[in-house]
DNA sequence: GCGACGCTTCGATTATCATCAAAGCATGGC
DNA sequence: GCCATGCTTTGATGATAATCGAAGCGTCGC
């Protein structure tokens, strides 16, 4: 099967016309205009949405994919996918007002998370949000923590006493048999943040130290003057 | 087969999906992306560019009307079919940019007409261009034109004074086997203006007149300040 | 390790669609 | 009136794809 196949010359309009049919499918339709938010949903939330079983859906998402109109990120036994690039986004949008109702378009914008949360908030018991993302970020950067197989990290010995001087309990992360570290991929941000026992740690001492501040209601979090101060002289972190 | 069917909900998904559907096929897709810039064209032309048969052009082009992608004009036996609408161009141009090239977007952005070919200039021998399409919209609504079967025109009584006063020779239209007085689709303008013996008139007599003025090198017309004037005065038209 | 869970692959079924040749139907030119 | 032309309809054929059940494969929780 390997050997030619057709030439495939590939025109612009062939390009547009696998795009289209990527769209064709009402139930490949809907996973796309549920996914308009931004926020990355799991195979298993697609298929209910796209009103298809699992196999169906694996299949839809997969052509999605091949379209590049998604991106997966697997995170444990989960599998995340979001819309790819702005592109996508806008040619749906154009396909919503196309389809003559501006209405998907615009509740698409307003269940665009708000400001502050996405600039900062909790997950679970670890920080998220802009916030999050940028102190994962940096800690890789520093080279105080190293990535080992799929999301896990370990703390190099620069990392354990530049973290231990921040004020962050290493060795309390370590005991138990709860996850130490790990990636946890972020919905608003759709990149990683620090989660595990030592991402409970990284919040812990914030909270503490007045870094950030919880606001009443919701899991958007401030950070306080302190906290912007710290970050920037202990981290090197401009927000 | 009329009793019942589906009972088909039409959620904005759907709607989407059936025009994802309508530019899933290459042939499709070459048709509309040849209609980016916006002139009308013929059934065979567009069978052409698709690189099918008449018959497979004309269930493609049926079903893009169906999806509300682009709408035809009857004109003779010919049948012309251009976008329907900014949000079917907005679309094309979303997809041509998801689809990675923004060249098929630019292109087409090259490809529209420039202003002054727009405003006004000649179609074969007769008056085209908003000023064409203006002008027969007004002889129509003086009640000097009045249309028979399919874009044929004859003129009234009052027509027949009013244009000879304007220094319109509508005798000399009539002599010979040309077709007196006809519609014909303005390929910018989307609309019709006046064509055949009568149309080649109506140029003549706004060249002699000073009018508008022949462009060098195209086919646009410049209309002149004297232009200008007696079209107010004489047609009550303001350009 | 073991079972539960999330997801994907495989196989089979069914529906839809793209395509063309041939025939039909208007329109325009003479 | 007649033929050529532009377009559509019809009928048949082959390809594609949507769907699901069942089985397979990692991953997590314990």
């Amino acid at each position: 099967m390997a050997a030619g196949g057709e030439p495939k010359p590939d025109t612009p309009a062939l390009r547009a016309a696998r795009i289209g049919a990527a769209l064709a499918a009402p139930a490949r339709a809907r996973m796309l205009l549920h996914l308009l938010d931004g926020r990355p949903r799991s195979s298993t939330e697609l298929a209910a949405v796209g009103g298809v079983g699992a196999a169906t859906a694996s299949t839809h998402l997969r052509r999605l994919e091949a379209a590049r109109l998604v991106e997966a990120a697997a995170a444990g036994r989960h599998r995340y996918y979001r819309l790819r690039g702005p592109e996508t986004g806008a040619l749906l949008e154009a396909l919503c007002v196309a389809a003559g109702g501006n209405a998907a378009a615009d509740m698409a914008r307003a269940a665009a998370p708000a400001a502050p949360i996405r600039a900062a908030r909790s997950c679970y018991d670890h920080l998220a949000g802009i916030l999050g993302v940028r102190i994962h970020e940096r800690l890789q950067a520093l080279g105080w923590l190293q990535r080992g197989a799929g999301r896990e990290y370990a703390v190099t010995a620069a990392g354990e006493a530049g973290l231990e001087a921040l004020g962050v309990d290493v060795a309390a992360a370590r005991v138990g048999r709860r996850r130490f570290a790990f990636g946890c991929l972020d919905w608003t941000e759709r990149r990683w943040h620090l989660a595990g026992a030592l991402g409970a740690e990284v919040l812990a001492m914030a909270l503490r130290r007045g870094w950030v501040r919880r606001e009443a209601e919701t899991r958007a979090l401030a950070v306080t003057r302190t906290g912007r101060r710290a970050l920037a002289a202990r981290l090197g972190m401009q927000l």
